[in-house]
Formats: C-alpha cells, sequence, structure tokens
DNA sequence: TTTACGCCCATAAATACCCATGTTATCCCA
DNA sequence: TGGGATAACATGGGTATTTATGGGCGTAAA
C-alpha cells in the first residue's frame, strides 16, 4: 500500500539538511518521485521530482507528501471554476504555502526557514508517518501531542467499552525498521 | 505537472526589473516559452514568447502565466456564444488589458507603470503560484490575502474533511479527501 | 538629443552535487 | 552459534553551479 507509518528523529545539520527517513524515501519513489543522483533521471523542483511542504493548518508542524499528497490538493480545487475569486483564494492556500522540496542524492532536504519555524524546529526533526502524507515536528512538541492523542483515544475507548488491548506507551522511536 | 506552486519575494531594482523566480520560469519555459538569449531561438513578444500578465479582476494583484493560461482564457471565452454581450465583455475584460512581457537572457521582467500601480508595487514583489497561473503581490498586501485565504481553507475543510475518517486528531489535515 | 529598452558582464550568496566517515543492523561461514 | 565481513544509513563537510541582483553600453524609439 506503500504508506507513511512510523516515527523517526533525524538530526538538521550546519547547513539545514535533514535525512528523510530511509522508509518514508522508498515510499516516495514508488509514488512516482525520481532521485537526481541515484535513484533515477534528475526531475527539476517543479515537475514531480521532489517532495510537497507546507504549514500544517491547525498545528506546529510542517505536512509532507509526495504525488499523491499533491493530487489531493488538486482534487480539492477542482470542484471550483476557473478564474473564480474564490478559487484564487483558495489556490493561495493550497499552493502559495507549499514548498516543493528536492531530495538529494544523499537522500536528505533542506529545510527553508519559513517552515521551520513554524514547526519551530532547531537541530532535530521527529518524521511522523500518517498514510498518505507524514508530518514534521519538533520532537518534544509532538511528544506532548502524542499525549494528548492517546489520552483521546483513551476517552473513546471508554465510550465504546472496549477493553481490548494496551495503550502500548513505549512505542516505536528511532529506528523501527521498515 | 508542471504548475506554479510556492510563493518568492524579489526586488525591483532601479531600472524596474524583477527576477522571475527560477522555480516559475523552469514552468513557463515547459510551457513553451523559448527566451532571447541563453534559452533557445529568440522569439518576438507577440509569439508564443514572453508572458501574459494583467492586472487581476478582483484582487491588487497581477496575473501572470504562460502559454497554457493563454488557452485557458480563450477556452473560457469559446464557451459563450460568439457575438454575444457577454462575451465581448469578457473579451475586454481578459484581452483588454494583457501585456506580454519578454524575459531577459537573465530571467528578468520589467514590470510597465499600469502593472505596477494596479499592485501597488514598489520594491518587493512577491510572486505566488496558484498552478496555472501565478499572481505578483506588494508582499505585505499579499501577508493579508494569505491570512484570510487560510482561514477560508479552514471553512472548506470542516465542509469536506468529514469523510468520516477517524478519531484521530492528527489523521486527517489538509483535506480529508478528495 | 533624450529616454527607454534590450543585451551583456560581474559578483555575492544560496543551492545542488559529490565524496568521506562512524555506526548499526545483516549476512555468511566456519 | 559466534564472529568477522558487508551493506545500508545518517551525518559532516568540500566544491561546483545556479540564482538573484547591480551596473554599463549600444541601439531604437520618441
Amino acid at each position: 500500500m506503500d504508506r507513511f507509518v512510523s516515527t523517526f528523529t533525524n538530526k538538521i545539520d550546519a547547513k539545514g539538511r535533514v535525512s528523510i527517513p530511509a522508509p518514508f524515501r522508498a515510499v516516495l519513489e514508488r509514488d512516482g518521485y525520481s532521485q537526481g543522483t541515484g535513484g533515477g533521471p534528475p526531475a527539476s523542483a517543479q515537475s514531480g521530482g521532489g517532495i510537497y511542504c507546507y504549514p500544517s493548518l491547525d498545528a506546529a508542524a510542517i505536512d509532507g507528501g509526495g504525488e499523491r499528497l499533491a493530487q489531493k490538493i488538486d482534487g480539492l480545487l477542482s470542484g471550483l471554476a476557473d478564474y473564480s475569486d474564490e478559487r484564487d483564494e483558495l489556490s493561495v492556500a493550497l499552493y502559495g504555502d507549499v514548498q516543493i522540496l528536492n531530495i538529494d542524492g544523499d537522500g536528505r532536504i533542506v529545510l527553508p526557514e519559513g517552515l521551520r519555524t513554524h514547526a519551530g524546529l532547531t537541530t532535530l526533526v521527529t518524521f511522523v508517518g500518517l498514510g498518505d502524507k507524514f508530518q514534521m515536528w519538533e520532537p518534544k512538541a509532538f511528544e506532548a501531542r502524542r499525549k494528548s492523542a492517546r489520552e483521546k483515544v483513551q476517552e473513546h475507548r471508554k465510550l465504546f467499552g472496549q477493553g481490548g488491548r494496551s495503550a502500548n506507551p513505549s512505542d516505536d522511536e528511532r529506528g523501527g525498521s521498515a
């Protein structure tokens, strides 16, 4: 199914680069990404190559994904009439905030200033798989979010009365393997 | 897919020139633009070369694009009956203010007075990708626009994003489903 | 002439590209 | 089954291109 799964934490180096977790890279490649070196024919930033990133609308995180994500965005706009003011306005938020980041020969991207500040990133980034896309978080911020997410799940369980499994507290962290 | 994506802010120099962001240039070239020097054979301003620009109908901005944009405008008109009043009006609105700007050997254009005042441009221009076309804004004006655009998307998301997915707070972010 | 524009060159900074290294997980073979 | 050889990854850093931007100059238009 090629979904983004699991979480990984990588380091931002002095040049602002981060390695994309290898499993995510594999998903991106299967999703139609062709890498500059070591993968396939080069692709310029605006033509199918690169990953699509934009600031999450309601979280201090960056959303990222490949072609599939891009098509999803297109889908949102496809219903609107060309040249309507409404379409322009939505396009601003949907396309205007997107950055296309190239993956270098070593599987790394450079996070632009704007995105980095939105997510409060400094030296570490936590990549979180969410299926069709993934998110990049400041590790501590993500830990907090994860915690609250668990609590919500707990509540839901109570509502449904499913005693069931466990909320395994020691989930996967760095390098869950693929 | 060759879409205009992302935003860039460039400077207007003493001669009124602005660099077109390199990624946009790449889209334009693939879209059928041939540059005077360093790109391909020269093209006169009225024959496929140059970018199409006109004042946005409902915003203090300039719309710009390449061949695809021109064809889309044609498409809109062809949907209307010949000689209808509506068509005439639209033709004037869409074609009347169009300017074809040449890109110089260094990837720059000169913004004519009329367009500059319409958008309130002085020393900086923000290029905003909107898919098939892009817009040029005065940076501060664009900031305001971006803000309102984001709010609108939030609303839309509520309407769309009810694919009934999950209780997972991090699941659907921007556009739950296409 | 005077102004505006196209064309060329120069340069600093940002970006892409390339290779090297430390570490860890994997595999093979005795 | 233990241990060394191997391969995959994340990470660091050097170097070559690309890009944005400033300015000079000749030519064409007014």
